[in-house]
DNA sequence: AGAAAAAATGGAAACGTTTCCACTGGGAGG
DNA sequence: CCTCCCAGTGGAAACGTTTCCATTTTTTCT
């Protein structure tokens, strides 16, 4: 037989010679069937290589199985760990996952979520560039449609799985405060369109604040360049008596590194880093990288399962306490500051910026929360 | 107005007081109109947040807008890379993207083949777990599905974005040899259920041959787990006169590294040691790692590219030259071999393999590939 | 002005399911 | 023997589109 347009449901029950009803209850086992006309059926779809159609399921049920999953970009590999958490999660319960990466551009977000709207997702699990004013957030909530967050802060009546960065960029205020160090900075990334990567910022200075030290120096650059070196010369040079950087993911706190090296600098010797993600390279480079560890998958897999609660209508899960969703990794690359410049400035020398050091990166990607 | 249960084109008809072709033709843009007809028709539509329900223009249309992606795992930033692109290039054509990671397991790849089948999807971009024998590539391929594999070897009739796995371990035969390595060894996960860790053990053996040195050891591990260095060790006792090892991915080989050094071993002195997948991290490690250098983005993007020419029936894109496919990298991983050395056996003090070791991997994620 | 052509419109059929209602026949209970 | 019930079955309706054909309205031409 030609498999290459499936058979129908009528087609089995024609074969089978009995009504579509008939071929509907023994495949759903939805209603009472003979032994004999079982056996017919079986046999109609067998010879037939019927399989269901879930469209045609789907505009009957208006239930598609399928769930939309937004996020900035699974080049990032905390984000494609939550993907895959989630991913696996809807798959154990029935569900496909409809994936797609918004590059961290609000438009195709908003763009992406009518998409799948009309697709008829049954629930999106999505990281949103910014929670608060999101349209395609609205239009979903408009729509009631189960969703929770991923990594953005969720309100009262929004599910979300997130680490608190709020409380991590406080505890690495700590770290810092507890080798001695006094003049901190924030390096960021993608800082505009991120409200993680605001909310930890704001943490950080909340920190600050609180151990009263100074305000930390902010460093927010756009693109994931090869200029970084320049940049942080330039940053080092206007706060002299900074000692550490908390960077806020650990691909350019790893980047970070290799450029206060080309400036001259010994880390830690003359410049505290940490990280943020846990990433595992972290711990297999020298030397190691102190950062935060958080744990993307079970994020990713925790939104899943709020969703598919919301979908069935029971108590979705109970998200972990806010303060368990990170911790603080100790490494080589948090140390107390040079004894000579405990509370001095930076030896006033830099070596000179030469921009020879880029490397061939073939392939270099994306990698900021 | 109630926007729970979404408006249908009979609403918008009934609203705007005309027929529901009409309305089809407005908002579709598929025959004459009249200006007043329009207006009254795109009121409605606004008036009743209307937007199209895809699952009844795919019953009608028997197209679905929806290409299934199956790959093992996208906790793997090589297939992460490669779905990316892959997404980027469908989102651009119109279409969404439904992810299924199979994790390796030949099953969840036939179940999954079928469920995405089920759901009608208009195209497959995969990474099967063995191209050969796939019982899903099989019924997709009698099914008449378009499809373009990624990571495996094509056939004839079957489209394919591969990297030239054969060719790349030859080439790694040959830096070796240049380095004046004579006795290798190759360090491989996962063999048994990845057709393409096969094909670059297979092109390294061949390598071997092709300039006249031993075929060289092969060590095989199940699972990325922390008993590689009592591995390793076993390894080196058993082979002691290697100097060289091709170990089959990155994240792999800097574990590698890390278990060779607490073994005593310095890299590259004792032991030389050749990557793949070219990871951004290699570069930033020290010493850094020697490798085979691919871009999985432009191989997920390629794979989209055909299976979108399938669809429309036009010519694929002419995929790059296999010898294109990757690149060797050097890095300080590779050297000559201590001089002491050059043709002797490893000096025969391993330090006893202390399984102390341990490190505590919260993120712990499977990296091979 | 009248006829013919062109433009605009309405609505039924079809796509593949599930669900519900109606019908049959046989067995149990009176 | 009649009634009632129930397991088993068939088939229409509904889900939301598009497409096609028939019909009505407008325009154009003589």
């Amino acid at each position: 037989m030609d498999l290459r347009q499936s058979a129908t449901i009528k087609d089995v029950a024609s074969h089978a010679g009995c009504g579509v009803g008939t071929v509907s209850r023994v495949l759903n086992q939805s209603g009472p069937t003979s032994a004999g006309m079982k056996k017919r059926v079986l046999m109609a779809v067998k010879e037939l290589g019927f399989e269901f159609s879930e469209v045609g399921r789907s505009l009957q049920s208006s239930k598609t199985l399928t769930i939309g999953c937004v996020v900035p970009s699974v080049a990032n590999p905390v984000y494609a760990d939550a993907v895959q958490g989630a991913q696996e999660t809807f798959q154990s319960a029935g569900y496909q996952t409809l994936l797609v990466c918004t590059n961290y551009d609000p438009d195709i977000e908003t763009q992406a979520i009518r998409t799948l709207t009309a697709k008829q997702v049954d629930g999106f699990v999505l990281t949103v560039s910014d929670a608060l004013s999101s349209e395609g957030l609205k239009s979903i909530q408009k729509r009631e449609i189960p969703h929770c967050l991923l990594f953005n802060l969720g309100t009262d009546n929004v599910k979300s799985w997130a680490v608190d960065d709020h409380s991590a960029a406080l505890s690495v205020v700590k770290a810092f405060i507890e080798k001695g160090h006094q003049n901190l900075g924030f390096l960021a990334l993608k800082f505009k369109s991120s409200d993680r990567a605001r909310e930890r910022y704001q943490g950080f200075v909340d920190g600050c604040n609180h151990f009263s030290i100074p305000k930390p120096a902010l460093l927010e650059i756009d693109e994931d360049s090869d200029a970084l070196t320049g940049l942080l010369k330039e940053f080092l040079t206007q706060n002299p008596k900074l000692t550490g950087i908390f960077v806020s993911n650990d691909f350019l706190a790893l980047e970070t590194i290799r450029c206060a090296r080309d400036l001259g600098l010994t880390v830690p010797g003359d410049l505290s880093i940490i990280g943020f993600d846990g990433i595992k390279v972290g711990t297999m480079v020298e030397p190691t990288l102190a950062t935060i560890v958080t744990d993307p998958k079970v994020m990713g897999s925790g939104a899943a399962r709020s969703v598919l609660a919301i979908i069935q209508g029971v108590e979705p899960p109970v998200q972990p306490d806010p303060e368990l969703t990170f911790s603080f990794r100790a490494g080589g690359s948090l140390a107390f500051p040079a004894a000579e410049r405990k509370d001095g400035e930076r030896a006033a020398t830099l070596s000179p910026s030469n921009n020879l050091t880029k490397k061939n990166f073939k392939n270099q990607q994306e990698r900021s929360i």
